[in-house]
This record gives C-alpha cells, sequence and structure tokens, in this order.
DNA sequence: ACTTGATTCAAACAACTGCTTTACTCAAGC
DNA sequence: GCTTGAGTAAAGCAGTTGTTTGAATCAAGT
C-alpha cells in the first residue's frame, strides 16, 4: 500500500484521475465502474471529476481515446518502417503486435490497453465510435492494400472479411475470457504462432461461388 | 405497439419475462439492464421478478443458460451425424454455424442468441462460467480430435491456440462493433466465407521453433 | 495585510438500483 | 358463502448512482 509511484512521484489530480480510471477501466470495464470508485482510487473528491472533466463519461471517453490513438500511432509507425517489398508475415506482424497484448510481463500498458480497447469495443460511446472510424481508415486501407498485393487470388471482399474477422479475433482474446486459455501459450510463442495463424487465414483459397450447406 | 405475438398469444407472466429479458440482453448486455427495464418490456409488475425466479440475476442467469445448452446442443447434433471420415470443411461447417448468428433475417432468434453468449463471455457470472466449463469440455474435445487429424503437421498445442482464437472471432463477430461492418456481406455468403477462411488459419504452417520480431 | 483565482472538500441532491412488504384480485375446492 | 392459495399491484425499503453546491483552503499578486 505504499503511495509511491515508479517513475513519476503523484502528479496533479488530473493525471492520478486519468490513471485510475484508466487501470479501473482495464480491471473491470466501463459498466461496473462507478465515480466513487475511480475518485477513491486516486485519492480525490468526488467533485473533482466534474471539475475537470465535466463529466465521469467525459474522463472516461477520454481515456479510452488516449488508447486508441496510441495503438493506431504503433501500427503507423511500424508500418511506415516496413520496406516497400516487405512479405506478407512482416505485414501481419505489424498490424498484431499494437493491437494484441503480448502477454509479456513488461507491457502491463499495453495489456490495459488491448483491454480498454476491446470493452470500448462492445460498449462504444458515440464519441468513440466516431474517432474509431476516423482513425481506423486510412491505416487499414493501407495495411490491406500492401496485403492484397500477396494474396492476389483473394476477392477484395473476402480479404475484408477477413480481415475484419482477425480484428475480431485480436479483440475478444484480449479479453477476460479467453485471458486464462491463453495463458496456457508461452507467451513469447504467442505472437509468433498468431502470425503463423493469421497469415494462414489470409492466404486460404476463397470460397466458392455458391457453394451449399 | 401492438401486444400480438407471431405465433404465440401473450403467454404466462414467467415466459414474458424470460421473453422480455433475452430481449433486453441481446440488445443491450446484462449491465445495462435493470429490474424495471424487464419488467416494463414484459408488461409485470416489479416484484413478479423476485416471486418467480428469486432474483434479477436468476433470471438472467436462466436466459443465458438456455442459450448456451441451445448452442452446444445444435453443435453436437451436427458433429454427430457427421460420418466418421467427414471432411475439414465439415467439420469446420459444424462448428461455426450454430456458433456464428448468420445474419439471415429468418433466424433473428440465433442472432439474440450470439449477442448473448458474447455479452456473457466478457462478464461472466459464476453460474454461467461453471456451466460452460461443463458443457463446452466434451464437445470441443471432440471437435479438436477430428480437426487435427486433418492437419497432422499442426502441433496441439498451436491448434488449440488456433481453435481459441477462431472461437473469440466468431463470438466478437456477433456483437455490435462488427454487425455494421458485416452487414456489407452478402449474408448467403458469409458463411461460406468465414468456413474458407477458418480452414485456411487451421490448415496455416506451424510459427518456426524461435522466429524473432 | 488583502485580494484574487484556482482547487479541494464534505454535504446534499434527485434519480435510480434491486428487493421486500402489504394489500388486493380472482378462480378453484369445499 | 366461505376459504384457500397463486398471482398481481402499488408503495416503500435501504443503498448507490452521477452531479451540484457553497464553504474552506491555499499559493500567488498587489
Amino acid at each position: 500500500m505504499s503511495s509511491g509511484c515508479l517513475n513519476t512521484v503523484m502528479r496533479d489530480t488530473p493525471s492520478r484521475l486519468r490513471e485510475a480510471a484508466e487501470r479501473l477501466l482495464a480491471e473491470r470495464g466501463a459498466a461496473r465502474i462507478s465515480l466513487r470508485d475511480i475518485t477513491d482510487a486516486a485519492g480525490a473528491n468526488v467533485a473533482s471529476v466534474g471539475y475537470h472533466f465535466g463529466s465521469k463519461d467525459a474522463l472516461l471517453d477520454e481515456v479510452v481515446r488516449s488508447s486508441l490513438t496510441e495503438m493506431y500511432d504503433q501500427q503507423r509507425a511500424r508500418l511506415a518502417q516496413l520496406p516497400e517489398d516487405a512479405g506478407l508475415e512482416d505485414l501481419v506482424r505489424a498490424w498484431v503486435l499494437p493491437t494484441f497484448a503480448t502477454h509479456a510481463e513488461q507491457d502491463e500498458k499495453q495489456r490495459r490497453r488491448s483491454r480498454i480497447l476491446q470493452d470500448a469495443l462492445n460498449q462504444p460511446s458515440p464519441a468513440v465510435t466516431a474517432q474509431l472510424a476516423e482513425m481506423a481508415a486510412p491505416v487499414q486501407r493501407q495495411l490491406l492494400d500492401r496485403i492484397s498485393r500477396h494474396v492476389p487470388h483473394v476477392p477484395q471482399e473476402e480479404l475484408w472479411l477477413r480481415h475484419t474477422a482477425v480484428l475480431a479475433a485480436l479483440g475478444a482474446l484480449g479479453s477476460d475470457a479467453f485471458a486464462g486459455m491463453l495463458a496456457a501459450v508461452p507467451p513469447d510463442r504467442l505472437a509468433d504462432q498468431l502470425v503463423a495463424w493469421i497469415v494462414g487465414g489470409l492466404t486460404a483459397e476463397p470460397a466458392g461461388p455458391r457453394q451449399t450447406a
């Protein structure tokens, strides 16, 4: 219960509130957090949230949005530093690593982020939805363009579905429901195994024109 | 706002409560439903939930559990009627179709079920978790065994990860966040395209023994 | 010393939460 | 007719929700 932080001594109230909200958001999800939970964890008064952020939802939105921008920044950066003729596997890696918590003990922060985004996806607020649409589009388009060069036999619409499905999988795998299952996989192998799986799915032969069930 | 149902005239209160709870559960998720919401939607009194089910949570649990058993029954039935030498694609189909809402307009009920299960996975109650573990294990094991015969080159642990990832994807694809994206895909093609993608992922070459990022 | 502006505080707010209690309705059994 | 018991209805329970209030605090400016 020591009050010391690792590298920063208890900053101002808004920062402490943001920090507490982020932690609780990752632990329980937005629906199970109360204003008192946040302020207690931050060692602040109930009124401080209204004073500094306007409302509880505004604070939560800010946290989610910052997680969102962080992830897309990483994705864009990784994508940008890949050579033009990068292989499919490298492209997938640039896509997956920022999205998915690697469960390596060091980046607790990324694990948090993964949980926060998964939660936000499930019950998105209008503000978050807007920001998501705005930021996701350009990065995903570039990613899809470069991927599609490696799988010319897959029609665009079908590739897009696979892309969406992988997004869904990566998000859900970060949630509590699968955290236990994934714990069995050696953390350092997890990313590689996922990449192999994703590459296999992307390169799969497309569905026949009209296959009956 | 007509009070008529399609094939059943407003049954007894417990049935109406179950129906209302199921609908709300699919629409908003458990965290955003209040006792009053349910009783208002069912045209019943607040006390009726306590009287017939004991508590709000007991009612919600009953709905979730019935969704759960429904899905596993379908999965088991489809799996049982497959010949012993069934192809990988047929196995995947028996797995996917009961799990994933097909978005065909006729089975509104299955779409609901998909949403309910996705929500239950995210914030599972102890009762639901127990039932899930009990029912999921045998079916999934049988499924994995039969699948693994078709992909002998994939190590068991890695196949298991892929299985989990597909589960995660199927669950998440049923949620609101992806409902809009999936609407663009022709509903009758969706299942086939998903099956093709899943088969590709399952048959993918496994990750190398120690690949650096 | 006095003012000012920004921040924090305890207290209270109305609205809502799940749940229980009490009174009432109404058909079946005697 | 009377009783019985399942079911419903309205009111109220204590507790929690997000938000607001008005006074207290405190460093900086004059």
